[in-house]
DNA sequence: AAGCCGGGGAC
DNA sequence: GTCCCAGGCTT
């Protein structure tokens, strides 16, 4: 086979393929190009089982741009929890208001106009451009640079610019007349399915027949991709300090500052510490060197990390002191590891709580009550913690 | 070009 | 557990 008969067959098959097989998914049920938009930020960063009850209750919610657009932050962060890269929502809110105000609600159809839009990158305006509106754009992303760079042979790393460039221009050529939108979601559906990281399910691909990678029995070791560095370990000393009087019941809780990791979500009161403290468990506190047992009451070895986090707190003008280590929790971003010890505290005398608690430190501190969980938008480690807190305690 | 941004699934 | 999955933005 040469290499234009390659390149037909490929588009041929891979379409009717799709046309065939795809699968019914909850924004291909129409082609309202803001579910579309909706759909391609979600799926950016999950697997399509997970994005599905995201979507829609995030359309259910905010079933037009204009609803988006006029929506309160809160609200739209609430609805991403647990999806993760949080800056994905504010940046979708952002674009969707600018398409309100400048487009009169209506998404862009030229690629200059979309592809300004904040959050709207060369992946994401081609597949809206091509699937809503069916204009031969290509839309590569990692599924559709491992079919090509297998069924093509394509050595290059695909971590590089330069690559996504080239698989860019290889793809504009494939897309048959007037079938755009089918095709792109063919390649990422082939990819998604069929086309898998390990082990392809090479039996089954519908371009077999044409594929160089497979016929060099090579299908396992392509696409080339430049190893990522390991996340670098931060250990993390959690605050979980519990009301009392009027405010029993209640949480103490701060946001995030309006930019960087996990921007504006909410989170219980932590400090980055150097060393955590050793673990102390039951009969072995006797033997602490530095420790010692005063009735029921564990009196901790003197310990800079723990000192570490009463001292963060006060300087946030929260009095309170560590006692019993609750249970570690651990949570890897794509750079970043956290291992985490959570540690009950007491309240010191003198600081009652209900004092104006700090709202510019650059964190803004609340005492949540049980019910209004809801309300606030919190990373899944966090949930998990106030989780085991309240089922044990 | 390299680092910053989460979280889940397969095995 | 250990491996994998990445698009857009900022520096």
């Amino acid at each position: 086979m040469n290499i234009d008969e390659r390149k037909t067959y490929f588009s041929t098959e891979l379409l009717a393929w799709y046309r065939r097989h795809h699968r019914d998914l909850p924004w291909r049920r129409s082609r309202n190009p803001y579910y579309i938009w909706v759909s391609e930020i979600m799926l950016q960063q999950t697997r399509v089982d997970t994005v599905i009850p995201y979507f829609e209750r995030f359309i259910g919610r905010f079933p037009t741009v204009e609803a988006l657009a006029l929506a309160p932050e809160e609200d739209v962060l609430k609805l991403w929890e647990g999806l993760g890269y949080y800056s994905r929502a504010r940046n979708l809110q952002a674009a969707v208001k600018e398409v309100h105000e400048r487009y009169d609600g209506v998404v862009p159809s030229e690629k200059t106009d979309i592809s300004s839009l904040k959050g709207v990158g060369p992946y994401t305006s081609g597949a809206i451009l091509s699937i809503a509106y069916n204009k031969p754009e290509p839309a590569v992303d990692g599924n559709v640079m491992r079919v090509l760079s297998r069924y093509f042979i394509i050595e290059e790393d695909i971590m590089k610019i330069s690559t996504r460039t080239l698989m860019e221009k290889l793809a504009k050529e494939l897309i048959p007349e007037g079938a755009a939108g089918d095709f792109n979601q063919a390649l990422m559906e082939l990819g998604a399915t069929v086309c898998t990281p390990r082990s392809p399910y090479c039996l089954t691909c519908p371009v077999r027949e044409g594929c160089a990678g497979r016929e060099e029995g090579r299908e396992e070791t392509l696409p080339v991709k430049k190893k990522a560095k390991p996340p670098r370990p931060e250990k993390r000393l959690v605050a979980l300090i519990e009301g009392t009087g009027e405010l029993a019941g209640r949480i103490l809780i701060r946001q995030r500052p309006q930019e960087g990791l996990l921007a504006r979500m909410w989170e219980l009161p932590h400090v980055e510490v150097d060393k955590l403290p050793p673990v102390h468990t039951g009969e072995d506190v006797h033997n602490m060197e530095g420790s010692a047992i005063l009735g029921e009451r564990i009196v901790l070895a003197p310990n800079a990390a723990l000192e570490r986090l009463e001292a963060h707190l006060a300087e946030e003008g929260i009095a309170i002191e560590p006692q019993e280590r609750l249970m570690d929790a651990e949570h890897t971003f794509s750079h970043i590891h956290w291992e985490m010890q959570v540690y009950r505290c007491r309240i010191k005398s003198g600081w009652s709580g209900k004092e104006q608690l700090p709202q510019l430190t650059p964190y803004h501190y609340r005492w949540l009550a049980p019910d209004e969980l809801p309300q606030y938008a919190f990373p899944n480690v966090f949930l998990r913690i106030m989780k085991q807190y309240r089922d044990t305690r």
